[in-house]
DNA sequence: GATGAATGAGTCTTCATTCAT
DNA sequence: TATGAATGAAGACTCATTCAT
């Protein structure tokens, strides 16, 4: 026999399919409730209402992939590779998200939630992020002799909040699936605009 | 008398107070008839059905907004002024849209309409920004002797593309209302990072 | 410039063309606007209402139908052949209003309406239709030695109402598409079995 | 405590009703729902759609009405005594229901749904009964010495479709309301017609 | 004489939520 | 613990009709 807990998480993983694939919007409790072949007020028996188990899905999803993103670069050595593979790792695992709502591109009417998605994917994890990119460039100027207070205008604070500006860019762009057939290209280029005569 | 266009401006202008508020979903057509002081089904006269209405506020919305945009950097004289206009005037343009919907943030359960509004801007927009940014950067070149094939790596289209990426991430943080205070300032700073070494 | 008269039967021109098709119900003011091509407020000019319309629609419809029926009939010598005529004729008439219908079979979600049209010309067309048949018995026991008063039972007012209910069986069927491939041999057997032992 | 079937029996109750008196086009959810005693919404978990519904009525109503036939016409012995119940009992039966749209007659704006009613009855009843009554004749033949084949003409099959064409005749009639006082007298003389000399 | 504009009333349907069991 | 049953509220959309011009 299940605990709460158990059902509580087969409850969410139901609503996370749901929610990918339509949207917060067009995801109904009876959608929820048949996926994870409860009957509906049963949701109610675990969440307060909808609103409770689609935050909790979402907290989780983007838990899951600053996490995912965080463990690439943390295996990487060099500033450099550091920040490349940051750009390269949450392109490629939201293009692999993107795949799932494929369908979803042809269905104009659906449009409007894939994008819900992605956008909410920036509050959730904002603050962190932000904290891991300035630690990576923190550490490149203590290791490997990056100055970036060349000329009194930029510092760390200044190119984290770039690199974090842009990567936000990054994420809308492949929300609306703009072809990201060069991503290594891309992330190279731009990791080279940025750090260009900084060391 | 108003005219047939006069009385759809009317419906879309009530329309566009109402998506703004509380976004597409949320807002319905007994809504935007009350707000156009129409009876609902005066709507349908002029519009044949929501979609209708909403797309066509939607496109005069970023109309606007890029109109705005281009004529605020046409009236610039350098390169370097014109992509800091840009960025400034995109993100006053923004930050004034955000604070009609200021008390929505509040309001947890309507705050995903929100970000709808500015993804879409994007989808809009898309290729004429790419373009108008380019031709910024080509009359750089000409004009101003930047060039952007140093070392083999950079080259225009590389940059207008870093710089459109960019633009949306501030998009995204503008729409998040992370604060922008000093942005004359990040604009100054942002065009300096991608410039450096260019001339 | 058109007088009145020749404007209304413009409107019910394109009245009865929808009529056929879709029914009474599912024709709306503005269908027959549109394929009258005038405005719709203009029906309300030359009609009080809906029902004005369709009413006046349906009498005309059902009228044509007597009087060709009538003139076949009238066309005949015997009495015998006045009769089959007469099914015949009717038949043939109907069956050829069902083919204007015809994709409306296919079309299940539409098929009440149909049917309704058939009914409707029962009522209209009843008294009328009755009477000619009793004349034409009439004639036949008169110029042709027919004795309808057979052991008490039979007589020419059972007879015509015989034929006139057996008439509106067909009518029926017709408009539910049974096959009438065979008419003239039915309306021959059928006339048979009413007259036999008759003469 | 009712169990499902129970309950969409009263919402089958209900819509009955409704539509005997007004028809399925003006009949209403709202109405269903009101006269079943349940929230409208409550019809929808029951049943799929309006159309789910009523055409279980129909479908119902016209079950009914062939089994009450039947069983009448079981229970007589002769073939003459079977032909003429059939027609009684299906006559009164449809007299019956006449009554309750009684009032119908006069609100002239409602007339034509009646009607529907009536002619659907004859699309979901048409093959049983056109072989209950083949069964009939066929006995008639085998028990008591009828001959259908006289001259060469008539047959089983030309007498049983004429007896079927006739009863549409007469269960339109009876949906135009016409008098219907002497029907065992009519039924009487009918049977007679058809049967006439073949015996 | 003709109609564009406007609408109130109503239609079917969906959904989140409650509650008795 | 789990849910079947029930529903109020709301949503998009349609239509016959009116009326000022």
């Amino acid at each position: 026999m299940k605990n709460e807990e158990e059902v509580k998480d087969e409850i969410l993983a139901a609503a996370r399919e749901l929610i990918q694939q339509y949207g917060i919007d067009k995801t109904t409790m009876r959608d929820v409730a048949r996926v994870a072949s409860k009957g509906k007020s049963t949701l109610y028996y675990y969440f307060k209402n909808k609103e409770e188990i689609f935050d909790a899905v979402i907290r989780d999803e983007h838990d899951e992939l600053y996490l995912k993103v965080k463990k690439a670069v943390d295996s990487e050595d060099t500033m450099e590779e550091k920040l490349k593979t940051y750009l390269i790792s949450k392109i490629t695992t939201l293009v692999q998200k993107r795949k799932q709502y494929a369908f979803l591109i042809e269905n104009e009417s659906h449009h409007f939630n894939i994008k819900n998605f992605f956008t909410l994917s920036f509050e959730v994890n904002g603050e962190r992020e932000l904290a891991f990119i300035r630690s990576i460039l923190l550490d490149g100027a203590k290791n490997e002799g990056y100055n970036f207070d060349v000329s009194g205008v930029i510092g760390i604070d200044v190119l984290s909040d770039a690199f974090m500006t842009y990567l936000r860019g990054v994420e809308i762009e492949v929300s609306l699936n703009r072809g990201f057939e060069s991503i290594n290209e891309k992330a190279d280029l731009m990791v080279k605009i940025l750090l260009k005569g900084l060391k």
